[in-house]
DNA sequence: CTGAAAGCGCTAACAC
DNA sequence: GTGTTAGCGCTTTCAG
């Protein structure tokens, strides 16, 4: 490994300048530079990054928290952000919190120790994560979720709630349920969305089907819980908005179990739009988050509050309807 | 930023006292240790990992090159990946390689600089990504594909493509499709074993729906390619075996939109038994990559390349079916 | 235009 | 036991 003393010893000059010509000084004749450059590549040197920064350059290098990884709602945000991040010329560390408060401290504490010039989280709890960016004391955005006092980066789930509503009305339906957490943080927004909504159109939900969300790829209490609820008060809706769209999946196969067919005879709806919206059969109708969208504008946001100390900012996306196969209506008469 | 120094000073010691007391030397009497440590924990000092690293030690970081993030097949394994090596103590840069030379040639330079230790990847080309890590020079360990000259960690393809044509003939399917690339790396050697396997038993390929593998989410090239079939030749078979998960998905949507149903009139079987396998309804059989252990052992194996130079080995995993309701047979005698 | 000197924060070899 | 001296590879004043 070639260092720049040896590049200014072969070429005959010093240390010094070798690095005002690496890094475009002008002040350099140009034969000099012409010289260093001919035995940089001929030693095929490579700048030493760890060396850089400790010179006190920047690292380049952002952290990313996620509570998982292999759901793809978060492994498309971390996509898009990746992406975003190496066009803007960083690399990005990711962690995986495993909805540890705890290993989100710690997280934080080792990126710090390596000089992340900032993080990109979707804290483990809106409540009890704040303590633990704050002490950080670096930049910081947090995605799909707002937390005062940061920068965020987020749709209403409020909105997408009422979005579902009102496609679920636009398309006639009346006896309407839902699926999935209604205390959990943003899940009890969009439920409240979702339910203000209809009973401001004076449609009260029949079927709430309160289960877990399906983290950690453990979905399954939601299948269960869905054919409990169908041997207690029974499925009495003729069309269901799920939490999200794992939720959406599971509850479509406890249908199908139970003898429904969809749409035929139970339309649903998902939340995210991830990659389970777009494959599935039928496809499922699902309150799109903009994903990679996301991603960018969290990466930007970063980037941003890095370079001056601009104050936290509040970034609302928008979040639309795609209506697929999942939610056509079967019974409507017209 | 409280530094060693700062320490050394209010505690009345030297740097390397501190130092030696932050390392556990033993050689510090216990009561110079208390006093640093005092003044560790009062100044809320953090070493600095970079001017660790400077001063010769480790990164503790490894480099990850995938073509794709948020495929689930990729995404489970990353998840993996970042799991164990949390457990090893190391960081892990993830990097998408977007299946071009170009980037992924410029990462492999790029995670050089940073002083990675090593990299897990899934290499862009069996054949012309082999130079790029010849000269990168640093412990290198390829996941899901073989690539002579490196430690590898994957499944067999044959075997995998055997398992699945043996799964099919023991459920006494008797015309036998195969959807997906015929031609690519991997692909063909599942194609071939899947292929050789029923013909060992007298058993002729009758469709071969040719697709590309839907790569970068953009998969419906395969749903058109199915129907485009449908509409020459016609589906003439009562099971097939699709390249991946997502093209099992596809043609699925396919098959049903042409009016069939699965398993009903033609049953369908997966490769990787990735989420999507798990959640869509009918559930789908697969041939399961043991996706978690392919990420434990490649951070396994870099680690073993890591400390001490052992010689590449090839760790080739076992594969294995997973039924689920994609092929029960309906039609079957018995 | 170029070099000498100092330092980023830490570790390691060698003395005392 | 502890401090002194060097040095990791680079950047950044400040002179000349």
């Amino acid at each position: 490994m070639a260092s720049m003393q040896d590049i200014a010893d072969k070429a005959g000059v010093s240390r010094v300048t070798v690095s005002r010509v690496l890094s475009n000084h002008p002040s350099v004749k140009a034969e000099t530079r012409k010289k260093v450059l001919y035995w940089v590549k001929k030693l095929d040197y490579e700048p030493n990054l760890i060396a850089q920064s400790l010179a006190g350059n920047s690292t380049n290098l952002i952290g990313l928290l996620v509570p998982e990884i292999a759901y793809p709602f978060f492994s498309e945000i971390i996509e898009a952000i990746e992406n975003q991040a190496f066009y803007e010329g960083y690399s990005v560390i990711i962690c995986n919190t495993r909805r540890s408060l705890e290993k989100e401290k710690n997280i934080l504490k080792e990126l710090k120790q390596r000089k992340v010039e900032g993080v990109i989280a979707v804290p483990v709890s809106s409540e009890h994560s704040a303590a633990a960016y704050q002490r950080f004391q670096l930049p910081a955005v947090m995605i799909t979720k707002r937390m005062e006092g940061f920068s965020c980066v987020y749709i209403s789930h409020y909105v997408g709630g009422q979005q579902i509503a009102k496609h679920f009305l636009n398309i006639g339906f009346q006896r309407i349920g839902y699926i999935g957490p209604t205390k959990d943080s943003t899940s009890a927004i969009k439920y409240a969305g979702f339910q203000n909504y209809l009973a401001a159109n004076r449609v009260q939900l029949i079927d709430v089907i309160e289960c877990p969300a399906p983290e950690n790829m453990n979905a399954s209490m939601v299948y269960q819980r869905v054919k409990a609820y169908a041997a207690g008060p029974g499925l009495r809706c003729e069309a269901y908005l799920a939490n999200d769209d794992i939720t959406a999946c599971e509850a479509i196969a406890a249908f199908r179990d139970l003898g429904y067919s969809i749409p035929k005879d139970i339309a649903i709806a998902g939340f995210d739009n991830s990659l389970l919206a777009r494959e599935i059969s039928p496809k499922l109708t699902a309150l799109a988050q903009p994903l990679e969208e996301i991603g960018r504008k969290a990466v930007e946001a970063l980037l941003e509050q890095m370079s001056g100390n601009a104050p936290p900012r509040m970034y609302e996306l928008e979040s639309r309807i795609i209506a697929r196969e999942s939610t056509i209506n079967f019974n409507s008469s017209t």
